[in-house]
DNA sequence: CGGATGCTTCCGCTCAACGGAAGACGATCG
DNA sequence: CGATCGTCTTCCGTTGAGCGGAAGCATCCG
């Protein structure tokens, strides 16, 4: 870097980064020696590129000091076509399900060998589950997760496959051939299921929202308390909304920007310009 | 900026901050020129700073080449307070509140001189309207927007008072005075209501979630077809609901990752570390 | 085919970024 | 009360990462 010492090689850009890197859902409070730590850069660095990131509001810092996501960051990331168009799609749908059951609703897509939760509802009469919006999930071993995978690619499933498979509950299909036999049963009845296999207690059924061949993959859940035994029940429901999601998906597929967005008023705060 | 020309005094850090900042709500597509413009950095420079944010995944590039926000980016932005901690106390009291009226649910936060909405849930028979989560629209003409600038510092309401007072239908409150004076009434009644104020055919009412002194000013409302003459009849449940959030926040002030998060499981995707 | 527009690569100059070291601060301890 | 430790902040001389104009491509259009 434009400096006298450390590693070369690395970019001011990707030290600025890997600060945000250093935040994830166990650490979302962090000091500046934390920070540094888990960026691994040095003390001093790490508080000026921090300062900086902190005068955009990239970053916000605590009474006691510690660093935390800062609001801009946030209002950045919700630009992000998963949130501004497919959750702004899908959220009507997950209310009627919600409304129909009370029970959580999930809505995930594809993102490496994960499943990413892009949105989730949950009322006070919800089964209490890990899930939360922005987290990832093994795709083996949730609802959702399997909808995705069964659906992917052959060469996927099978890369997917080889890996470790991280066993959960004693219910967890952890076994290579057991779960290359669930997917194909996935895919024949047309929706996944799974029985306590992330957590003792809840179990789901979820479907594929369908879509065009190179389009990121999405699917559509509901995760309840494992006494209701009539799970397979709610999937003419579920698959009805994946397919109305679906369908408003290429509707809209190339609006510049969503919805009914008249020009906005003036804004004022939040525009603080780049640090300098 | 190590380099041999331009202007002086802008950090790298800064013009990759700008760089995110050139997206909004109308350009969340933007092609290399326009990000450069928008930026306002030469070419050369955005085209090489976008590509260490690419390979992040701060960015991501369409088909046709543009470029828009990444997954990356927004599962960093989910770690702010705003999003991890408010949202995901306030979302099951909305959720209440979604089933009881079915109309549009809003929660916002101040930020400066705007609301800014944190959390909307609309299902299909809500009134459409234009707020979405993470944008900002005025406090003098929205029923969050009023509750939250009734219960503000007096300098501040003065400060909000003194500043240009868009209107945007016939029935917006433009005037000084008459601002003022229903910004009293606001604080008398505990409860901000708004009369086709923002858009025609749609009204509100909205109550601020108590919150001690320093902690961000929060609020909770209901937006509704303006034919529905018992909006305040709406106010007790929404008060509770405020309570009740509020309560869970002071209650849970300084757990450090919130709610019932053991290890989460090996993630495989998403993590590409720094750019180089 | 000429011209306009937009994207990508090249490369030598230079100053922004670097980070060790030292200072300030605060808490804990004997 | 002085010593020790951990954390945060500031300072400053050195240098290679960043710079961006310019040239090269790729499209599109009349």
């Amino acid at each position: 870097m434009a400096g006298n010492s450390g590693k070369p090689g690395q970019s001011v850009t990707g030290k600025a980064l890997a600060l945000l890197g250093a935040f994830d859902v166990m650490h979302p409070r962090l000091t500046l020696s934390e920070l540094a730590r888990r960026a691994d850069l040095p003390l001093a660095t790490t508080h000026r590129l921090a300062g900086e990131l902190e005068a955009w509001r990239a970053l916000d810092r605590d009474d006691d000091g510690r660093y935390r996501i800062g609001l801009r960051l946030w209002e950045a990331g919700l630009l992000a076509p998963v949130s501004s168009r497919l959750r702004e799609i899908a959220l009507p749908f997950m209310q009627d399900l919600y409304e129909a059951t009370r029970e959580n609703i999930h809505l995930a897509v594809r993102d490496g060998f994960d499943a990413l939760y892009v949105e989730k509802l949950s009322g006070h009469r919800s089964v209490p589950i890990i899930s939360r919006i922005g987290t990832r999930l093994p795709m083996h071993s949730t609802g959702v997760g399997k909808a995705l995978l069964a659906n992917a690619e052959r060469a996927f499933i099978q890369a997917y496959c080889e890996r470790p498979l991280p066993r959960f509950t004693r219910y967890t299909i952890a076994e290579r051939g057991r779960l290359l036999r669930e997917l194909r049963n996935t895919v024949e009845r047309g929706y996944a299921q799974t029985n306590e296999e992330m957590t003792l207690g809840s179990c789901s059924v979820a479907v594929p929202v369908p879509s065009e061949q190179g389009a990121p993959a999405i699917s559509l859940g509901i995760v309840v308390h494992s006494v209701r035994a009539d799970l397979p029940k709610l999937v003419p429901t579920l698959r009805s909304a994946a397919d109305a999601v679906a369908l408003r998906l290429t509707e809209t597929a190339d609006d510049p920007a969503p919805g009914f967005l008249h020009d906005l008023p003036p804004l004022s705060a939040g525009n603080g310009g780049g640090a300098g």
